[in-house]
DNA sequence: CTCGGGGGAGAAAACGATTACTCAAGGGCT
DNA sequence: AGCCCTTGAGTAATCGTTTTCTCCCCCGAG
């Protein structure tokens, strides 16, 4: 008790030791740190942290003690007193896109740059997934959660959305949306768009002035958001240049290889007549460039066509392929951004539409 | 005081309302559920976990408060009383290559279905990066950290690796390399490794069984691990059917397209003489076949082209290209599991070599 | 009629950091 | 000499959950 009442007074060992007596069972924390240096725990933080006068000589200490013990701070109790930033998430339907790929790069990226670390999650497509996610995000405290993909804009999408804005945003967190439809305003979202539309009208704009006029439009699935804009901007176009628009050209299917390929094909067997083809994707593209060229057509000699989204193969095909440029990459920084600037109430900016560019390659040539 | 005395003694609104005074700020807590319930902390977590008897009312109003209050817990706070899975993280250059894709959709897959996130970074070839994003996993607790891509195996880099191998095991954690060299034995970590050289075993005998003698072989760059199990596989090959190795048909380079271009061109302008090309990447195989068929050469009528990867476009260049399929999938899911079985003390597997898988296509055929 | 036991619920101690308070010592002033 | 301010360090409250003790009540057995 005697030689205790006086180390007691004032010393830090006041009440260490308290369990720890085992050797080396589990990471060190900062009371063990405190303990081989022999200063307080509340010394050891600051010290770490940097904020507040320590001598030189307990900094040493201090730090000698951290490097001997490798101790790493414990997020969780960090984050629990306040001093870590949340993460941003990214969701998607299946990260192996090309696409997908690179607005992952794009939101990686510009996270990494603010100091958050990135979640990916993939849904599959499984809407029920999709809520447990968006749960767990809440839970997580992610900063921004970053859905992507176009979607069939229907009543269960937009109660769906609505109600993610509204969870998430009770969480402190922010949904975005990127490539898909805006919600009504006033509800807690980002919207990061790029211009399908326009893009469409691009393209078909550049085969119409070399001369086509009969464009066959393989669109994507019907109802879905993408495909529809897309076809908007065909259409306009042909409207511009008083083009009838023909149904028949306009072909709806899925977004894939093969279905390019079936549509094309389906197509000539069935002796529709056209010059050019206009894919609503680089995938599609490809399908139905194996298509034509079954059917001994080459490509651009007898059929010009174009795709969308600029995926890196485009450039290898043979020949390489003239498409629309979409900025994943930036979708994918620019979501991240909007929302973290937010947070420093900076620009609070909540729509935004990036302009996709046509990229002309050697598979468009006028018409024989 | 009378009045407080009485329900003072047992009901749980003993030193309620401490701060959250003020209307809606930030999520609500276990307390505030608590609260709205009429019953304690304890039985809210009790309820939530459904480990121990509640009566029906009090779940009931419990349920009803979580639901009216939106709550959801603090993972934070779980984590730090020890109700937490650490996450995986993902560690590689850059996650837009195709192959790396896969990896991380294995790695995705495999985490969420033992319940874990799945966290990204990349590196983009930066050590200091790579030393940061092995700190940062420490404190997040990460159960794994699986890094991925070929490298030179020089001594900086068992230095590096056997750093991180330490101090990830220091902290709970488990380095995972994914087709790497792997370390010396007892150093705390996993290795997915892939059969590189039985690979380029099997795509230089299916061109000499063609008939092939003089074989171009692309290598990637010299020293790199990858690269140089390639070669071996290369020259086991040729020695397996006694075709001497002639060192000016084996070309290091990257593992680019351009690099493939640069390369054959180069070697076409100077006159080497081959009937194969055997490229250590589909990207480099992309890249050769442009400069073969700019010289005015037909694949695989003049000459036959044989890749690696498997890449997704491979199936779509014309000539579809025979490649050697690389599980990165069954990688990257592989990975994730044989960490977590250990974890779990099942199955203390530490290295594991998955096999390649020569996919015939359309690029090769006997030589002229 | 008492006592053991189990169901149901609360109080309080972790978990590992950060940070508002306190407090002591020493230096510059008046 | 007395006082205030700056430096440097320790104490303890706090963050939001989980979990170990307690405790109470009621029921059935002896």
């Amino acid at each position: 008790m005697t030689e205790n009442g006086k180390s007691a007074r004032k010393g830090p060992e006041a009440k260490r030791a308290r369990r720890k007596t085992a050797g080396s069972e589990g990471p060190s924390t900062i009371r063990d740190v405190a303990a081989k240096a022999g200063v307080s725990v509340a010394t050891v933080s600051r010290t770490l942290a940097g904020n507040y006068p320590v001598s030189a000589e307990t900094r040493a200490r201090v730090m000698t003690a951290v490097k001997s013990l490798h101790y790493v701070v414990n997020v969780h109790a960090k984050a629990l007193s306040g001093g870590v930033a949340g993460p941003v998430a990214l969701v998607v339907q299946d990260i192996t896109g090309p696409s997908l790929t690179h607005v992952a790069a794009g939101v990686e990226q510009e996270a990494t740059a603010r100091g958050r670390l990135s979640l990916v999650c993939s849904t599959h497509g499984d809407t029920a997934r999709e809520d447990d996610l968006v749960q767990l995000m809440r839970e997580q405290h992610a900063a921004a959660v970053v859905i992507v993909g176009g979607v069939v804009p229907d009543d269960a999408y937009h109660r769906r959305m609505a109600d993610y804005a509204r969870a998430l945003d009770a969480a402190g967190s922010r949904l975005v949306l990127v490539g898909r439809p805006s919600l009504p305003a006033g509800l807690p979202a980002t919207v990061v768009e790029y211009d399908n539309r326009g893009g469409a009208f691009q393209a078909t704009s550049h085969l119409l002035a070399a001369g086509h006029r009969r464009i066959l439009f393989l669109a994507g699935e019907t109802g879905f958001s993408s495909s529809e804009q897309r076809r908007e901007g065909y259409k306009d176009a042909l409207n511009a240049r008083t083009v009838p628009y023909t149904p028949e050209l306009d072909i709806p299917g899925l977004y894939t290889r093969t279905s390019g390929y079936r549509r094309v094909r389906d197509a000539l067997d069935a002796g529709l007549e056209f010059t050019a083809v206009f894919a609503a994707t680089d995938a599609v593209a490809v399908g139905a460039l194996a298509a034509l060229r079954e059917a001994g057509l080459r490509v651009p000699r007898d059929v010009s066509l174009v795709g969308f989204d600029d995926v890196p193969f485009a450039a290898d095909l043979t020949p390489s392929l003239t498409t629309i440029r979409v900025p994943y990459e930036e979708l994918g920084r620019t979501a991240v951004r909007l929302v973290l600037d937010r947070e420093e109430s900076i620009a609070p900016d909540d729509h935004v539409v990036l302009s996709t560019q046509l990229v002309i390659r050697e598979s468009v040539r006028p018409p024989r």
